[in-house]
DNA sequence: GCATGATATGTTATAGTATAACAATTTGTC
DNA sequence: GACAAATTGTTATACTATAACATATCATGC
């Protein structure tokens, strides 16, 4: 089985790469990643796990910016049309993208026991979907594909109170 | 191409054969079609169209039921968990099911031009899903799945402003 | 009938998510 | 430095959802 984000790694790595390959991409493209832009970029990356918008704002407002709900929305809103980042619309969280150099939807594993999320690259469902809009002789414009259910590291993991998720 | 929400048809039938329908269907399960939640699963139907909770409050006020936010969150979690409606976590709305008898996850086409919610019922999705869950040993619990784009309809029509969705 | 527990609803308050509108600042370019 | 464009600051508010507890309704056994 390949390595997910479910199975140990080195974090502080995914981070800094995923910080200066945004940073190359966007000089690139002639985009702007201000220090607003970054911070949050390097938060939700930091969080290990996807994380909402008003937590966000938390961890900048602890860090000395002068922030209010408008800055950090800008912000993802940003990240995600420059592929950065993927919204989970389910749980209303931010998850970092691995490939942002390829523009492209996100699937996404979401484990109800350990609230990581592993994004999919499946190219069968986006096959499915691409079949199922023709039937309809529908035009799509973007995707939101969620799985939640419980990952393999929890389900080796002994048994421990239901979560909600 | 086969009938659809998209294509023009007898609204008022869709909403009476789905109340007549959940009737029965919570006869059979043994659980209770409140007023309330009958009268928000019409509400639903009728609106032709994904419509959010608090739409559906209005609706209820309207008609002198005295309602607050809980009580329409509570029949709409209702009306879910029985299969009746499915929500459209992309736009915080809701959705009457057409098969509320075989208990499944909903597969949604959403037109951002005339906002229509047409559920599909595609096998090979279910399948690439169940797939790719599997090669990383992941077991799923439910899934979301929402396309938005533009239907065959809307595609037919002269060009209009753009929509937001 | 009616006591009882379970289910459902009413009621008030508040938590959580997101954007509108306009002002101020910063940036790149001439 | 002057200007236009892009970004961020600031205040207010809209939208979505649930907690907590009171009240009412329903089904069942006695």
């Amino acid at each position: 089985m390949q390595a997910t984000v479910f199975s140990p790694h080195d974090h502080t790595h995914c981070v800094s790469s995923a910080i200066s390959n945004a940073q190359s991409l966007c000089v690139d493209r002639g985009v702007r990643l201000t220090p607003v832009r970054q911070r949050v970029l390097e938060l939700v990356w930091r969080s290990h796990q996807p994380i909402g918008a008003y937590e966000l704002l938390a961890g900048l407002v602890k860090e000395g910016f002068n922030s209010a709900p408008p800055t950090v929305y800008r912000a993802l809103e940003f990240l995600c049309t420059q592929g950065l980042l993927h919204k989970l619309e389910g749980i209303n969280a931010y998850v970092g993208c691995s490939n942002p150099e390829t523009p492209h939807q996100g699937h996404f594993l979401l484990c109800k026991d350990c609230h990581q999320a592993q994004e999919l690259d499946s190219q069968y469902i986006s096959l499915a979907i691409k079949l199922s809009a023709d039937q309809h002789g529908f035009e799509i414009k973007r995707h939101t594909i969620e799985i939640v259910g419980t990952c393999q590291a929890c389900l080796d993991k002994p048994k421990k109170l239901e979560s909600k998720l």
